[in-house]
DNA sequence: CTGGATGCAAACTCTTTGCATGCAT
DNA sequence: ATGCATGCAAAGAGTTTGCATCCAG
């Protein structure tokens, strides 16, 4: 995962034998531009207006070579469609139970510590992500619906 | 959330005018003997064996009412159906990216920085949770697949 | 009685699969 | 030429909705 994702794609691609496809190459290059939480819904309409006739199931497919390849990652969320995260540096998230909104929360948690409690139980982990669910700004204001 | 969801289900439904019957009270049971972490087709088979002839929207409809009144929380997931805790207090989740198994972390994260960080974002934090992905002990060992 | 809760079936959303075709290598 | 990737359509999970019936209060 170093560089962008279109770049380290192509060169990961070629060490496993897979192949740099148009669909592949344009899905990468909006997760380089991208806007840190989409779904694949989102992708698939915009990667469509640069790529017309991509179909759903290879953004699907990219997502999931790409989330191998590190560069994005899934974020935990405890309902909705999937939602994709662009960054992939440790960053935690705020998540609106209201209108499912989610934002980045620059906040540090002791990775190490918790790796190594997970280790403890017999755990590989490979990422901590933290999840604050509540309200946002506009929910908490909004009227109870 | 004082005492079993059982009981605090009726208190609660009676203050808002709602009912308290069979099929709340059965499965409001099985969410207090429960097993750590459940999806709602779990507690339909279960609850299904003592109370036969419940249905699934009952049951949806159910755990989203014990959510409210706090005796499940919804473990943020990356996939699969939601699952939901029969522990509410404060603790954490391992989730293997193989096997989807979900196992309980015991570690402490410092709940009041969080929340008071996701607060300057203007944000209103309820919860705070975290998960670490990974492999268990058992997909770690196992054969590449 | 009365309206909230239930069961059933159907709709819906999100995601994956099967298969024939197409194209990167 | 070879076989991986694609597009299409359809199947599949999981969850929600609509509506008539039922029963707790």
């Amino acid at each position: 995962m170093t560089g962008t994702a279109e770049a380290s794609l192509a060169l990961a691609l070629h060490l496993r034998g897979g192949r740099v496809t148009p669909q592949r190459r344009a899905i990468a290059r909006l997760i380089d531009e991208a806007q840190m939480h989409v779904t694949a819904e989102e992708i698939y309409s915009q990667v469509s207006e640069r790529l017309p006739g991509v179909s759903i199931p290879t953004v699907y497919a990219t997502l999931e070579l790409l989330e191998e390849l590190g560069h994005v990652a899934r974020v935990p969320t405890s309902s909705g469609p999937a939602l994709f995260d662009t960054r992939t540096d440790e960053h935690h998230h705020m998540i609106c139970r209201a209108c499912g909104h989610v934002a980045d929360l620059m906040a540090s948690v002791d990775r190490e510590r918790l790796v190594s409690a997970a280790g403890a139980h017999g755990f590989h982990a490979e990422q901590v992500q933290l999840v604050v669910q509540g309200l946002c700004d506009e929910c908490a204001a909004a009227p109870v619906s």
